[in-house]
DNA sequence: ATGCTTTCGTGAAAGCATTCAAGGCACTGT
DNA sequence: ACAGTGCCTTGAATGCTTTCACGAAAGCAT
């Protein structure tokens, strides 16, 4: 591969002139211009990326550290996320952590030799990124945080309105008449988690309803555990008419659970996923889920972080992302739900 | 961060110590090496991946090109690579082509001037890859194709049995009494296409069976496609009992507009897909698929391009890794099954 | 034609790690 | 005690691009 002294000798000329031309750092007069980018053509010449970077303390790559790219959510954050690096000329270089810390501290390290201009990050459980962050921005890459944050997370983030969509979906369900309605979380020391517990909760005391201890499940973000929950819910008594699952793979896996138990869904038991996945309508009955684009995700995070690139101090931005309920199959109003509003019909006559 | 001049300054010993410490390039005697390693623990010092790069002509990188993470089958492929890249101190580098030629030669191109030391490839739709690849193969990387290969390509490859797959489906179906096959297949330019196409026709003709031509439909390699085609295939006279789905999306859509058309599967029209996906299990009825996997897929394309990269000109490896056929449920005998199979019995008897 | 401003182009330095040739040191054998 | 040997260690050169200070040329006005 042809280097830049060669072009410069090739086109007569200096090799800072040929880097001017490269980069339209100064202008060049057209003859001199035209001779270099004539060498370049025929060379096929293409600058080091790895010179530049050492010159310039910073190169065309950003990082992206992710849990797992198995689990279905998350290629559309990676899709959404190289679309926008590719098209402002930046490569993505993918790590996956397994929410296992000490790998995501290996790959921060091994990444920050490579002096990328951007970090993304999902963050992992536990996750105390805030330390090992700084290094990046202190070499000047700019770091955002996406789809959860770790604990006293300052920087720029994209998250989704966690808390909205759980609370729209509880409150949609208790529209429907059901009163006895249980959760099954993600990880708690999660925010997103968190957040869409809160919701949950929300409109459950906002609707004056008891939420019995053992409707709430915590459990990882898989089909796993999401069957294994739901098979403990499936035997409380009374056993809860709906189920809120924080993920549409624990929903999966509670679609599996009611299955097995030889209930019906949405009959016996409503159900309603998280985040709204590709695969959600696939199932029968199809899956109602409140969406989220993960795709947006991805997407707005590195434009946040080519924008923080382009100005350092600007303010802080933490982007919410809005969701919305997709209404499918999985969802009913209580068997009973017709029994009680006609008792109520009745007591409403009675007192009129 | 602190550069080789500090840490050699710190330990009181010169440049080329601390790089043989950090190297393993020549022994270095205890007390100055602990020295050295001592300030490295010091400061945090992690070497330029950049100046190391430039230096020895390749980095730690291995670029990695894919169609599309958002196709399940892809993410697979993508673990499978990383997990065994990150064991040996590499970074991947994933690119997104969307099948677009065009953007795949941006990306090698791109990638070139990071000099990887390999390149994981699975090759565009019309990919003529092999002049491209060969700029990388000057520069020293390893380059491995992956799940399909481009014409004419006589490099290191990772594959499957894609004949075999197809071949050992079609000969189960046949097997339960189905005489009227279909298939749907994907891209018929892509190797893994043809192949499937072969097995299935293989058997087909083994069993003497007829293809009328509207029982071949090709279609692209998603669910949108797979819809269209089995609708298709719904309205031909007589109505294949069987269809084998060149992949798991294919055979997803096929199963929406088998159910759209009021017809059972399996009882109606049984359905084989291909690559055996999770989500394939959570559909009613399961599908039936010939599994491969993507993990093995991309964990043996990194270690081949690691073992080449070890010896350069030790022999060209094209792996083929097996398929297995996962039974489930959307296969079952023909419904005139039992008829013919009684009057043969009759024949049989007659002739007796 | 002279002098001044602008506009371009040049060459060298800087950024960091690796590697190679050459020199240093300690120890062995005689 | 000396030459020889082998193992370490050193400093300089190398790879490629960007940037900065400086100088040259060109254009303009008087």
């Amino acid at each position: 591969m042809a280097n830049m002294k060669q072009i410069a000798k090739l086109a007569g000329v200096s090799l800072g002139t040929v880097s001017h031309v490269l980069n339209n750092t100064v202008k060049v007069r057209e003859p001199l211009r035209n001779r270099v980018l004539e060498a370049i053509r025929q060379t096929g010449y293409q600058p080091s990326q790895l010179a530049r970077g050492l010159r310039k303390d910073k190169t065309d790559i950003l990082a992206m550290i992710i849990p797992d790219i198995l689990n279905p959510f998350f290629p559309g954050v990676v899709r959404g996320a190289e679309d926008i690096a590719f098209a402002n000329g930046y490569r993505l270089v993918l790590c996956n952590t397994d929410n296992d810390h000490d790998k995501e501290v290996a790959h921060l390290r091994a990444l920050l030799a490579y002096l990328p201009s951007g970090l993304i990050v999902i963050p992992s459980d536990f996750s105390e990124l805030v330390g090992e962050t700084d290094s990046f921005r202190k070499a000047g890459s700019a770091v955002v945080c996406v789809d959860r944050t770790p604990r006293n997370w300052d920087g720029d983030s994209v998250t989704i309105n966690n808390d909205g969509g759980a609370f729209h979906a509880t409150s949609y369900l208790i529209g429907l008449g059901h009163r006895h309605l249980a959760a099954i979380t993600g990880p708690l020391h999660l925010t997103n988690s968190q957040d869409r517990l809160k919701g949950f909760k929300r409109a459950v005391r906002k609707a004056g309803l008891q939420l019995p201890p053992g409707y709430l499940q915590e459990t990882t973000f898989d089909r796993a555990g999401g069957y294994a929950k739901a098979k403990i819910l499936m035997r409380m008594v009374p056993r809860p008419t709906a189920i809120l699952a924080c993920n549409d793979l624990i929903g999966l896996g509670a679609l599996m659970a009611i299955r097995e138990a030889k209930l019906r869904c949405p009959e016996d038991i409503s159900l309603i996923g998280f985040d709204g996945l590709d695969l959600a309508d696939i199932t029968t009955p199809q899956l109602t889920s409140v969406y989220q684009s993960p795709y947006q995700l991805g997407a707005t995070a590195v434009q946040l972080a080519l924008d923080r690139l382009a100005k350092v101090d600007s303010p802080v931005r933490q982007v919410v992302l809005n969701t919305e309920l997709r209404i499918r199959e999985s969802v009913a109003p209580p068997l009973g739900a017709e029994r009680i509003r006609s008792r109520k019909a009745r007591e409403a006559a009675a007192l009129a």
